[in-house]
DNA sequence: AAAAAAT
């Protein structure tokens, strides 16, 4: 609005924006008001108070006018804001310091938002991952802070401790859809501060609160970074005596997932919490890759009329990027997938081996359920103690496995976290947490499981590849009978078919004597493993499929089927799970016969849940074995019952390996 | 029955 008035002078911005129910009685006389530009913010914010009902109007007003309007001189080094007098010497050193960032050139966002952000108006960025929107937002907020002439700084004192800064002076709050992407976003801006006496805190929930409130109690805290549910509990309990009375900034940062169907209403709760933005000026920025049409009329209710849409990212523009080739891969069936994520990874590795311009293989396998995560990380674990391929002691080499979903412990996660970030050669199995935001340097693959809930999330997940203006490829992992849910969600998006990999495509259940030895060792490796992995988790993995795949497959029925192959011929067991009644018919599925349903009414076996059945809060990576899973190895390398103690190479040969024997009739355990 | 997020 402010804009429009700007350009236009009052009339016309009116007569653009004024909606229905305000231009009856009070347009007439507002439009013959000919206030001097001067007097615009003044009328703006008026009009804002006014009509709230304005705001979605005017803002859309505001957005034409930004493609018609000319763009300002772009400062593009972080040098020059140093020497330009915009931004604070100390925060330009920690930035271009070669021993600290050693950063010298914008990325595009950065140089079209921080010079808007500076002046305080309202921002809504879009721009593609990896290009840097957490210090596009970081730079300016600090600014605006130390420009306070009245802003008590810490003060060094001894080692560890600072004092100066208040536990009520918080002046920026940084709202995150994940409790990593918040300690990711702090451990920046601390770095960020360094040496300017701003104090960053974070509130985060799996985290103690007590100890959490004492260090912002103790050192103070400037911008707080958190989740929302965290953040929520401290500022509305009035023991914390932590509080923002003086808050000139709010951001959130993956906008469109805070606004959405999740989480607003938790934002509207923390938003009532914070001063009356017209007693305390405030300043709303929002950064995402995505801004789906859906979620602007909740922009637009959040933000101040005049705020500026700066999208690095054109409309016509698919918002994935170029340098990473994504290829969707048609499965023969889901127990093909695991086969098919190891064969990626030998192919890869055997590549390397040969040139060394490639890097080590890193990749992010994501599936769209915490127990897929789980059973997933579980057999890759045990791959690392069966005998590898040729010389190398294990299939995967000297490759790590890490898993993080959100029902492992917080010191579990972030423990996983860190320790693939920091890897060299490792394999993630994730959860939706880590598809926004995170920063893992040099992941070459990101691999999907099934197909996203939708077009955002797949354009997240992709993005954790292809940082900073790196390489990267993805793979999308289907089954036939997902086309048409692909098609309709992802169709727009430059994935290409490949049919080049052996394992995706075989039967399991027949073609295995005409499989290549490479992949039929492959399938071997990842059948082995599975028999490592618990029933009763790979019983409640089908059930949490069940709700994922009745919807993204045409047919029901073929969910099912496809359910009942990857349980026999993938998990190894040797029936599918029965499933309750009850879910069966909330899921439109109590007529499809191939389902098998609990007996006994109401006195059916219980579901167990696998995390609580003694694993919870021991993961891998916090356990005291070093990441090796400490179980029966040994046990299960001898001594076997059956079909698994016959050699690898008689089992190969055996007919019908893949028929209803393969793991015997009873499965071991 | 399906990510995430306060205890």
């Amino acid at each position: 609005m402010l804009g429009a008035v700007r350009r236009f002078g009052v009339s016309q911005a009116l007569r653009a924006s004024a909606p229905r129910s305000l231009s009856a009685r009070w347009a007439p006389q507002l439009l013959k008001w000919q206030a001097p530009t001067s007097q615009a913010p003044v009328l703006a914010k008026f009009l804002h108070t006014s009509f709230p009902a304005l705001n979605a109007a005017s803002a859309q007003v505001t957005e034409t006018l930004e493609n018609v309007s000319q763009e300002p001189e772009f400062i593009t080094e972080f040098a020059d804001l140093k020497t330009k007098g915009l931004i604070d010497a100390s925060i330009i050193r920690n930035i271009t310091h070669p021993g600290r960032m050693a950063l010298t050139t914008m990325t595009e966002v950065q140089s079209q938002t921080i010079n808007q952000m500076l002046g305080g108006v309202d921002v809504l960025a879009q721009a593609k991952t990896g290009t840097g929107k957490t210090l596009a937002f970081l730079i300016p907020t600090m600014q605006n802070i130390l420009s306070d002439p009245t802003l008590k700084r810490a003060q060094p004192q001894g080692r560890h401790r600072s004092t100066g800064a208040g536990s009520s002076d918080i002046r920026a709050l940084i709202i995150s859809p994940t409790r990593e992407l918040a300690e990711q976003i702090a451990a920046e801006a601390i770095k960020v501060a360094q040496g300017t006496g701003l104090v960053v805190q974070t509130a985060v929930g799996g985290t103690h609160k007590r100890s959490g409130l004492m260090r912002i109690q103790r050192d103070g805290c400037h911008l707080l970074v958190g989740t929302p549910g965290r953040i929520k509990d401290i500022l509305s309990d009035p023991s914390s005596g932590v509080s923002a009375p003086k808050l000139n900034t709010l951001i959130l940062d993956e906008a469109d997932r805070l606004l959405d169907q999740g989480f607003s209403q938790e934002i509207n709760e923390i938003k009532n919490l914070l001063p009356d933005p017209f007693k305390v000026d405030r300043q709303t920025l929002m950064l995402s890759a995505t801004v789906p049409k859906e979620v602007m009329t909740m922009v637009k209710r959040t933000m101040k009329p005049d705020f500026k849409f700066i999208r690095t990212v054109r409309d016509d523009e698919v918002p994935t990027h170029v340098r990473v080739p994504q290829k969707t891969v048609f499965l023969q069936g889901y127990e093909n997938a695991l086969p098919t994520v190891l064969e990626l990874a030998k192919t890869y590795q055997a590549r390397q081996a040969e040139d060394q311009n490639l890097r080590p293989f890193k990749a992010i396998v994501y599936f769209n359920s915490t127990n897929e995560v789980n059973l997933a990380a579980e057999a890759f674990m045990a791959l690392r103690g069966i005998p590898g391929d040729g010389r190398s002691r294990s299939p995967l080499g000297r490759m790590r496995v890490h898993q993080i979903h959100s029902r492992l412990t917080q010191a579990a996660r972030t423990n996983s976290a860190n320790n693939f970030r920091r890897a060299e050669e490792a394999i993630l199995f994730s959860s939706d947490v880590t598809a926004r935001g995170m920063d893992f340097p040099e992941v070459t693959h990101v691999i999907q499981v099934g197909p996203p809930r939708d077009r955002e999330t797949y354009i997240h997940r992709i993005g954790r590849t292809g940082r900073a203006g790196k390489e990267g490829e993805g793979y999308l992992l289907l089954h036939d009978g997902e086309y048409e849910f692909y098609q309709d969600k992802l169709g727009d998006l430059p994935l290409t078919e490949d049919n080049t990999l052996s394992t995706a495509s075989l039967n399991m259940a027949r073609d295995l004597e005409t499989a290549s030895p490479a992949a039929a060792e492959t399938i071997e490796q990842i059948k082995e493993a599975m028999n490592e992995v618990s029933p009763i988790m790979k019983e409640s993995t089908y059930r949490s499929q069940l709700g994922t795949m009745s919807q993204s497959f045409t047919k029901k029925r073929n969910a099912i089927l496809a359910l009942n192959n990857l349980a026999i011929h993938g998990y190894g067991l040797a029936e599918p799970p029965a499933v309750k009644a009850s879910i069966a018919r909330n899921l439109g599925l109590d007529r499809i016969k191939e389902l098998k349903l609990e007996e006994g009414g109401s006195f059916g076996r219980r579901a167990i849940d696998p995390f609580d059945s003694g694993r919870r809060g021991r993961s891998f990576d916090d356990s005291p074995f070093g990441g090796r899973r400490s179980s029966n190895r040994g046990r299960s390398s001898h001594g076997r019952s059956g079909h698994f103690g016959e050699s690898r190479e008689s089992r190969r040969d055996s007919p019908n390996r893949y028929g209803d024997a393969v793991f015997g009739a009873r499965p071991r355990y």
